[in-house]
DNA sequence: GATAGGTGGCCAGTTACATCA
DNA sequence: AGTGATGTAACTGGCCACCTA
């Protein structure tokens, strides 16, 4: 396993867990990796550029193993903490995206079917009503008839019903 | 070898804040 | 200038995998 015992300004990297334990042990609340600089730093923006590197970063892989995390920490003047939390959210935001996508496309995909239903629909109703008068089910054109294979297989293994 | 405890990573959900219309 | 909507940085708690004593 790796460690993460490698002096790291703030002792940001694998807070998330060790932090999070620490903050419900004792009890404290946000307390934002005290270092000294108290209650100065709130949540800042990225700048462009950093947003640009990471995303830059994200394409190439959407995970970072530690060396990486450190390595682009210090390449943005951000500390470890600050890019995993960057990336966890990018992850959660291109789910979400990609989430979006696939329920349009299954969307799409319940008006195709909704719409060839009501067609089937149709065309049952007319063979049904054409099976009521067989002299015209028998002038009816061959490819008025045509079966889908899946009718079409069932129909060549059904036994000759012989009247 | 089985087990408990520690550690670190990820995720889903939430909060807090910045920005914009 | 005030405000609601939106985007996102940061936090929280839970779960899992791995390591070690």
């Amino acid at each position: 396993m790796d460690t993460y015992d490698d002096g790291t300004e703030d002792g940001a990297i694998g807070s998330s867990s060790s932090e999070k334990r620490q903050r419900s042990a004792d009890g404290e609340e946000r307390s934002d990796e005290d270092d000294g600089e108290t209650a100065a730093k709130k949540k800042l923006r990225l700048s462009k550029e950093q947003s640009a590197v990471l995303e830059e970063s994200f394409r190439e892989h959407n995970t970072l193993n530690p060396k990486q995390k450190l390595v682009l920490a210090k390449k943005l003047n951000l500390k470890p903490r600050q890019v995993e939390v960057w990336f966890q959210n990018r992850r959660a935001r291109t789910k979400l995206k990609q989430t979006e996508v696939d329920c349009e496309l299954l969307k799409k995909c319940c008006k195709n079917l909704t719409e060839e239903n009501r067609r089937l629909q149709r065309e049952l109703v007319e063979l049904r009503s054409l099976k009521r008068s067989p002299h015209l089910f028998m002038q009816v054109p061959a490819t008025t008839l045509t079966l889908c294979p899946t009718c079409e297989t069932a129909r060549q293994r059904r036994p000759q019903i012989r009247s």
